[in-house]
DNA sequence: CTGTTAGCGCCTTCAG
DNA sequence: CTGAAGGCGCTAACAG
């Protein structure tokens, strides 16, 4: 059934070697032999076994990535999925395969990790999520595997990490609206223990504190990456007797939270509240009015992570220096529920 | 570095095969010598290398999944990412991996699939996408691997396949609406070439025959998945000048867009148009109004979908019979968009 | 330039 | 119940 090496050099009338020399592209072969050859293994559907090929080559030409799983989240779908595609094109572009693992709770990623990688079925990980004192964080340095982590690490300083600048991302965010003319700024964060959140927040506080601006503390509100924190949010902002008039939602699904409350009690957006958040999710652009975002470039995370962490896996050498942490850029996309200047 | 069933034996005292039969849990294998070995096997930190073990056994325990390329949208990234998540538990479950590929176009989606599969590097395949004409299904029914459909295929009746009863779901969804007292309902259709914007819209024809309601060409608009079709959409029908009371749209992101549109218009909703749609995304919950929709159970379609192609990897023989087809059932979900009876 | 040989780590006979 | 031997398909020496 399965063509084999050994069955085309029989056919080709050569020894098994050669045909191997063929396949690798090796120098030294005749130019007729090669031609010979490439015919008969292209006649005999000739596709070489992967499995053999890893077992004497220790490299599996594969990746893996861990799926986190409590990503039952409409954010978490749509962002996570984005940066799937950008680690999967790139990846298939390098020839390697990605497998996508998950496992119940920490214990069984762990696990999954340590089969996948000490089991020799793939060369590297791409890890989706960046939790604090991370056991499989641990294992992948202890163990010196290849692995890359998309966000970053507040323990581990010099891991392969891919990461948007999101204090400076926040502060562009916060500015933009104080250059609009906002003076009181409200902030929505995201759960308090993903650095995530507590970058952004940091980026909103140096631009207030840069323009020497209030900071009420009633005005940073901690929630979830999800529409409900942002009418939560929304609801406790408008009670407030020197309410803001800008606000800063560290993700686009919080600003839809907010978004539906403030249609129920009929205020206008931007008029009423203006709002900047993260992401720029393709729906961001079609809501009423259409949201500014900043956009992170989750595509471009998912692919340079993928291209990173196969270069390390080629060349395992150059692992110090300062390139270790690679940024990627991220921009202010202003549409409509920003454009306002309160008082005119 | 890498511990293998040589070193165990070596340090247990026993031979390879020792250590081999008890890895695999032979029988004839005497107790003590079984848990002697276990605590070494422990102790040296022992995993199987699977590439060795695929060489010989024939079998990956892995299975892939092709991820089709225009799955830049909204909606897909959505759908997918739900499959996946179906996909990646029940095998992690089976104790198979997955992996993910991707190709720019069809013949680099065959090619992947070729590779992956004579190359030994998977035992099946899961299709995310009914195509017409499709040469990859060809190509797998023609090597005899081993594959699931999610949806269904007009060509080949009897491969196997998951998907739900889309014409009976629209049935359903057509249904109760005339049920709340509509007579005029329009429908928002996707498009033509795939198999579920035409299962749905005939689920639709059917309601409306069964109840004797007349069905104006003009009432049925063709689309996308998206937003966008349902802005359209909307504003054709609200033009026409015996306009639909009611909506069957074939997707949730459409009844958003019809949803902005009527906002805009400062039209109802119920009360002005009602909407039912399909899928059942997080977010048509949490709209205003929230969206009836059909829950179509994604993640249950993609969890199916692995059940079944991993049994039909374990045993090859009972492909034939009726029950290469499977059904996931549906529900309607009612929510506010429908809740109102016309002319009341 | 080409053929032969010896493994990669594992499983499966076949003998004891 | 256990050990020895052979081979899965491929690559990497080592000899010509």
């Amino acid at each position: 059934m399965t063509v084999t090496i050994k069955d085309v050099a029989k056919k080709a009338g050569v020894s098994p070697s050669t045909v191997s020399r063929v396949l690798s592209g090796h120098p030294r072969i005749s130019l007729e032999t090669s031609r010979k050859v490439k015919v008969i293994m292209e006649e005999m559907g000739y596709t070489p076994n992967m499995m053999a090929k890893s077992l004497v080559s220790k490299t599996t030409n594969s990746i893996c990535i861990i799926l986190p799983k409590p990503a039952e989240e409409l954010f978490s779908n749509l962002f996570f999925m984005e940066l799937i595609r950008g680690i999967v094109t790139q990846s298939s572009r390098s020839g390697y395969d990605v497998l996508i693992s998950s496992g119940a709770n920490e214990k069984e990623e762990l696990e999954a990790v340590s089969r996948l990688l000490k089991g020799r079925r793939v060369d590297g990980v791409i890890l989706l999520y960046s939790r604090k004192d991370d056991a499989v964080i641990d294992f992948l340095e202890s163990g010196g595997y290849p692995f890359v982590l998309v966000g970053r690490s507040d323990r581990y300083e010099d891991i392969l990490s891919v990461d948007n600048d999101n204090i400076m991302a926040a502060y562009d965010a916060t500015n933009h609206l104080i250059s609009m003319g906002h003076e009181r700024i409200g902030f929505v964060s995201g759960p308090p223990n993903l650095i995530v959140s507590r970058d952004r927040l940091e980026g909103y506080r140096k631009a207030m504190q840069n323009k020497g601006l209030e900071m009420k503390a009633e005005w940073i509100v901690e929630g979830e990456f999800l529409q409900d924190s942002g009418y939560r949010a929304m609801s406790f902002f408008m009670n407030l007797p020197n309410r803001p008039t800008a606000l800063v939602a560290v993700d686009d699904m919080v600003s839809f939270g907010v978004l539906r409350g403030l249609n129920e009690l009929k205020y206008k957006v931007p008029e009423d509240l203006a709002i900047v958040s993260f992401n720029n999710i393709p729906l961001s652009e079609l809501s009423s009015p259409p949201i500014s975002s900043i956009d992170i470039g989750i595509y471009h995370l998912g692919y340079t992570a993928s291209q990173v962490l196969i270069q390390s896996i080629q060349k395992p050498d150059n692992h110090d220096g300062y390139t270790n942490r690679f940024v990627i850029p991220h921009r202010l996309i202003v549409r409509e529920s920003s454009m306002y200047t309160p008082g005119k």
